[in-house]
Formats: C-alpha cells, structure tokens, sequence
DNA sequence: ACGGATTTGTGCGTATGTATG
DNA sequence: GCATACATACGCACAAATCCG
C-alpha cells in the first residue's frame, strides 16, 4: 500500500469495499468529512480519490445531499452486434442470469411476422433475468423458429448464454437486422423481478436478430430496468 | 461565463482552442504556471481543467514535461468488423468524409484477384479521405464488383457510409476475411491529402471484405495517417 | 555525465458558495 | 430558517520526473 499515491490507495480500498458488496447499490457513502477522519487525510484527499471512483463509474455525488454507489453498469450498448455477456463483462462485472421460462408453443402473429413464419408456426420460447454482479439488469423473453431449432430449449440448460446454444445449434454469427426502443413504466411483476419499485422507468427493446444469410433466427424483447441502465446507441 | 465554474469555463476556452487547431497535435501547452497566469486563477484551477480535458481525450500530462495535444483517435480497431464511422463515433468524434474519385473502369490484375473476377472485368473505384472532427484520419480506395453493384456509384453520392451504401445494395452485412499491414513514408499527394510532411509515417492496410455467404465485396486500401492513429489489432 | 532548473503530481490548510434535507 | 454536505477556489509546500546546459 505504501507506493503510489495515498489517494489511489484509498480509492482502491473503497472500490474493493464496493465489490465486495458492503455498501448496496443506491447506498450512501460516509462523508467526505468522515472518509477523511477514517484514513486519516486531508478532505482533498479523500475527493481526489472519490473523483477516480466516479470517473470509472462506480459512484455517484450530489452536492448537498452525499456521495452514493452508483447503479451499473452505466452504459449498455446497442448496435447492430449486440451480446449482454460482452456488455457486462467490459464493464467489469460479472454475468448471470436466471430462466424463468422454457417452453414450446405456438407463435403470436406478431411473433411469426418478425420471424417470417408461417402464422401458427411452432416457436422455442425462453424468458428469464440477466443480473450483472448479482444485480438485476434486464428480463428478456427471445423466440427462435422450432423447426430450425429443435434442440434449443436443452441446449440453453447447459451453456451459460443464448450466443453459446445458437453456436451449438449451428449459427456461428448473427447480427441485429432492426431495433426498436420505447420506454414503459414498470408493472407489478416486472418491478418485483427487477427488484424496481413499482412504475419506475423501463426500457424496453424490440429486436430481430438474422444470420449471416439475413434469416431471422430470434425475436427477442428485452425490458431493461431504466434507473442501471443506459441504453447507447451505435449507428 | 460568469455562470458556471471557473475551471469549465476554461476547460471550455482551451478545448476551443485545441479544436480550432490552434496547437498542432502533439505540441505542447502553456505550462500549468503560465495558464494561471493568463487566466489569473490559482493553478489549481487550471489542473482542476486540465484534467478535464485529459478525461476527456484531448490532452495528455507528462510529469516533468509538460501537457500536449493528445492525437487523436487513439486507437482504431482492426477486427473482422472494422468499420469507420463506429470507431470515430466509440472515440467521441464526428466522423465525414470528401470523395474524391468515383469511377468504373476495368479492374487490375491484383484487384481482380482479390475480388474473384476474371481478368477484365469491370470494377466502381471509390476514392476518398475520412475525418475525424474534420482532422485527416486516412485516404482510401474501395473497390467493388461492377456486375453485382451496378447503382453503388449513385448510392454513395447519397449516403455518408460504405457501410449504408453496401446495404442499399443489399450486402446488409459483410466482415472483413483477411487484412494485411504495412508501413509506408507520405509521398507527396499523401503528405497534402492527410495534411501531414512529406515522408511522415503511414500505416498502409489491404483488406478483403465478404458478404455472409464468404462472397467478396470489396477490396480496399487505407493510407492512416501514422501520427494520429493507432491500430488495435482484434482477433 | 552530472546537477540544477523546470514542470507536473501530491497533499494539506483555509475559506466561501450552493444545493439538500 | 438552519445545519449538513458537496463544489469551487486560493495559497503553500514538497516530491518526482524531465529537460537542458
């Protein structure tokens, strides 16, 4: 701890104490004042290594009202290439997720027209939660074409990601053929899975997803939880 | 800009400065003791705008040195997607570009090669440079199939991307198969287009580009311009 | 090669402004 | 209105890296 600067020190104690999940997300840190007396430095210090946390995202100040962890990941981006795995993993947390749902049945038109199916149409339904670091990022609800994915459901029990069960189905590469994002105020169901309050802003996602031979292979809808998230949008 | 800190407002006046080219990239700033001065604030106010801009990627800090110009983009990815807008866009810049040749003609020897044309067959040549906040990046030549491209001269007149002219012609995707990179010194048509001397170093890459179906589409040649541009190379 | 001057980096002390609760 | 807490700004001092004669 003794070489480098003091402030990096502290700056690397409070980002452990952070990771290590000792002060929850949306949580406010002691004061400055108080940072200052614990490690027994200059107020300027302290801020000198608060400004680096906030700098890498970590936490968040308000003037008057207190310094707080920040909800992250602060940036999710959206282009044409999109895989959550990779979005979480360069913010440097850790993926998860949970199925809530897996099951096949028969397409919605809304849901056949997106994949170009026939109406009435088999489809592979998965829904579940992507948490980031344990914390709820997003549900999602993706239908694939059945006939062209038979195996899918089983496969999406063993492998820790959709790109991964699409690989073992055969499709080494897809890409986002359209996108549309509206904002929705959450319902009672999706707050409790999101652990939001009730009415707290979400984003919500269309998106089809095509091979490289422009087939669709995935419809999916995602509905991020607007307070962790911000949606950026690549070209 | 009585409104506002003190230190944004100077961040503000010197990033203006910088962006009217009024340091050349790489030059070095005032020193922090000489800025205080001109703006007759304490010398902490100037770091305090300062770093601003190094957060910001305009400026980079050497202790014992001095503050330069940062040239930017630091880095471009090479990868099997590389394209130019997203990587000025990822790097906070604005990206443009100035054509300027647009022809048919009959493809050479080695572009014929790499396309999988036969010998004679016709090609539209797309020449051009990209900027980056309006600073030189790179020239480039693009070439493309005749018979499969017909409308991409007119195309390109209308739509400010490669990328967005090949998905008017129906490539809605296309990754790069194979790049290869040398270094070149500026001839004298180079040195004037990317605004650099004569003999200044180029980064010189050839890349195939295919559609999903491993079809060539294009095969191009970018001039960076070796100062202002690192590449990442990426899988 | 060396040493002093220069320049940025770090840290403390103090004072005042401004938003919050 | 009032206390609290972060934001800004000034001043001083020394350390560390660089530069130059």
């Amino acid at each position: 701890m003794a070489r480098g600067a003091i402030w990096a020190a502290i700056a690397g104690t409070l980002a452990g104490e952070l990771a290590q999940g000792l002060y929850p997300a949306g949580a406010k840190l002691p004061t400055e004042a108080e940072l200052a007396a614990r490690f027994g430095v200059n107020r300027h210090t302290v801020r000198h290594a608060l400004a680096d946390l906030a700098a890498k995202g970590l936490v968040v100040s308000r003037r008057g009202a207190g310094v707080f962890v920040a909800s992250r990941p602060t940036d999710y981006a959206i282009g044409r290439r999109v895989r959550f795995n990779e979005n979480v993993t360069a913010a440097g947390q850790v993926p998860s997720r949970e199925l809530t749902r897996l099951e096949t049945r028969v397409a919605a038109g809304h849901e056949a027209a997106a994949l170009g199916l026939e109406p009435g149409a088999l489809v592979q339904v998965v829904e579940g939660v992507s948490l980031a670091d344990g914390q709820p990022i997003a549900m999602f609800r993706s239908v694939f074409p059945a006939a062209r994915f038979s195996g899918l459901l089983d496969a999406l029990r063993e492998v820790p990601s959709i790109t991964m069960a699409l690989a073992a189905a055969g499709v080494d590469d897809y890409v986002r053929a359209s996108t549309r994002v509206t904002a929705k105020a959450a319902k009672p169901v999706q707050a409790l899975r999101l652990r939001l309050r009730e009415g707290a802003p979400i984003l919500r996602t269309e998106a089809v997803n095509v091979d490289g031979a422009a087939v669709p292979v995935e419809y999916g809808l995602t509905w991020f939880a607007g307070e962790r998230v911000t949606l950026t949008l690549s070209v």
